[in-house]
This record gives structure tokens, C-alpha cells and sequence, in this order.
DNA sequence: TTTGCTAATGTTATAATATTGCAAATTTCG
DNA sequence: CGAAATTTGCAATATTATAACATTAGCAAA
């Protein structure tokens, strides 16, 4: 039995967060950028959970904290830590998720589990070469790949039911 | 140098609204489905180009041909040709798309230029198969796969700013 | 310390995309 | 025909995203 990744085995994820804290803070460093509080409060709502979230539910906590935000101020938070590779934009779902491989350069691959919301970023060398490969007996010159897969995690598959 | 893709060569379109209609008819008929008038047009309107339509954009030409319809209208016409495949939502531009190998059972992979707008459907084996790998690799069960590639078509590299 | 510049945020309004729910009409089929 | 199922019409509303413009914060030079 091969091990389950990450966000379908039971884990701290007060670590993950964390430590996907600590990261972006050195990732903007190294960029000169600016991680604000509301930046970084919305990155660490993003990464609240393995699931993705909508813009709205951002601004919703954004809300609960007393923050009277408006959905620019989200989405120019969102726009921002993009930019930076710090959250992916599932265009599949409208929702977004934290990069589970900042600050490596890597081609997201998504396995987005319709059962329990969890989705789990893979980092798939094999599939973007074949991309890459498809586009190019084309003479297709790729900028940006989106590969998002739709289906059943391990977990769910065995066990139906799941929601974390 | 090798042969340019359909959308990215002169043709004669009306060709393949023809056929994509005809082929749509057999399919239909097939599934025991029916191809009413309001499906028939929002086809047709779907293949009027190779670049992908909104559905506000088909509900506008429907009111420019008298047809009092609103969004409901539209989007269940959508659905339906979708259940059939007979069109492809990308959802990386919300917008829809005639599929270019409706009947065939087919994982589609779109090629999307930036520029001029227009969109390749592939038929990509190896990508299909090399993302089943990966998906399997995590014991995932993958149920629907959403490959986008934007980027630039051949014409766009070699003579910028093309429109059709 | 003021001044001036840029990046970031606030604020209001609105655009663009999509769905719900119910009633009426049409088609299918026994 | 008449009952059941499918399709459509329609109004309202939900959801996601952006435009446009005013304001403020951070920071460096005069």
C-alpha cells in the first residue's frame, strides 16, 4: 500500500500552515515584496484547510475578524500571493488553494477529490512533458498549463463519506 | 514545415457548422435525445467560430434573431449539448466551444491562443495516459480531466495580431 | 519636517457569470 | 384522448469578479 499523501492522512495542519507562513515570508523577502497583514491573513485562510476556497468565504472570515473588507481588497490579496506562487486559482472550482511547492518551479497538477473537497497539488513531470510534446507537433507555443483532474481521493474510494 | 491545424487556416466554416449539425442530429438521435429548435441554434451559434462564446454572448444573438430568452434558456441548451458532447465548457475562460470529435469518446486538450482567440481540440494520448499514471500513482481515481493550454498559436508567433 | 513619490488599501458601484423555483407549454406514450 | 415526463418561459436572485476613483501608508530625498 503506497503512503497517502498528505492532505488525506490525519497530520498537524497547524504545521502546514506554518510552515507555509514562514515560507512566504522568505519567498517575499527574496522578491522585495511586501507581505501585508491582509495578505497574509488571506493566505493564512487559503490555507485554513486542503480544500480550496472561494473568494467570498475569504471575505466572509475577512468579516468575523472585524475586518470590513470589500472583494477587492480579496481579490487583490488573491492576485498578489498568485503572482508570487504562493496560492493557486483552481479555475474548475473558482476557488483557491495554497501552493503546496512554493517557490519551486513546478507545473501544478491538481486531484481535486469530489467526495471530500480535498485537493492535493502534484508536481508531474511526466505529464507536463507530454503537454509540452502535444503542443509542440502543433507548433503551439504553451505560456500557461491548466490540468486539473475531478474524481475520488483514496480515502473516499475506500471509505466513502469523508469531509476532511 | 508541418500542415496548420483547422482553426488556424483558411476554410470554409460553413463546412463545419454543417457538419458538426448533421453529425449532432445522428448523435441525438442515437442517445434517444431531442435536438429541439432552441438546442439546434445555440449549437450553430456555439460553431459560428473556432474561438469559444460565452453564454451571454449566445444569449445576445439569440435576442438579435427575436427569441425572447434569458439566461435559464441558454444555459440548459449548454448543459444538454455538454451531456452529449457535442460542446466543451473551458473553464478557464467560462466559455464554450463545439468539440471537434463529438461521438468519438475522446479526452479532449484545448490549445488556446492569447492572441487570436481561436482554440485547438487535441486528441492527446500520451498526455491522457500520462496524467492516468500520475492520478494512479496517488491511488486517485480520476473521473474528468481539464487540460487548458493558453498560450500562441502558430500564426500568432509568426505574424502577430491576427483576429480570426 | 516637510515634500513628493509609489505601493497599497478603502469605497462605491457595477459587470459578468450562473442558478433556483415555479408555472405553462409541449411532447411522448400508454 | 389523457396522464406522465420533458422542455420552455420567466422572474428573481445568487455567485464571482472588476472598474473607477479617493485615500492612506511607507519611505526616501530636499
Amino acid at each position: 500500500m503506497p503512503p497517502s499523501a498528505l492532505p488525506y492522512r490525519p497530520h498537524n495542519h497547524d504545521a502546514c500552515v506554518a510552515r507555509a507562513l514562514a515560507d512566504a515570508r522568505t519567498i517575499c523577502q527574496q522578491h522585495n515584496a511586501r507581505l501585508t497583514p491582509t495578505r497574509e491573513r488571506v493566505l493564512e485562510l487559503i490555507w485554513q484547510s486542503h480544500k480550496p476556497l472561494g473568494a467570498y468565504d475569504v471575505l466572509a472570515v475577512l468579516a468575523e475578524d472585524g475586518h470590513n473588507a470589500a472583494p477587492p481588497t480579496v481579490y487583490r490579496a488573491l492576485d498578489f500571493l498568485q503572482q508570487h506562487g504562493l496560492v493557486h486559482r483552481i479555475s474548475s472550482l473558482n476557488a483557491f488553494i495554497g501552493c503546496t511547492h512554493a517557490g519551486e518551479s513546478h507545473n501544478g497538477m491538481f486531484l481535486i477529490c469530489r467526495s471530500c473537497g480535498n485537493v492535493l497539488e502534484l508536481t508531474a513531470p511526466g505529464v507536463a512533458s507530454a503537454v509540452t510534446r502535444a503542443a509542440a507537433e502543433e507548433s503551439f507555443r504553451p505560456d500557461d498549463v491548466t490540468i486539473e483532474v475531478a474524481g475520488h481521493c483514496p480515502r473516499c474510494v475506500s471509505e466513502p463519506g469523508h469531509d476532511g
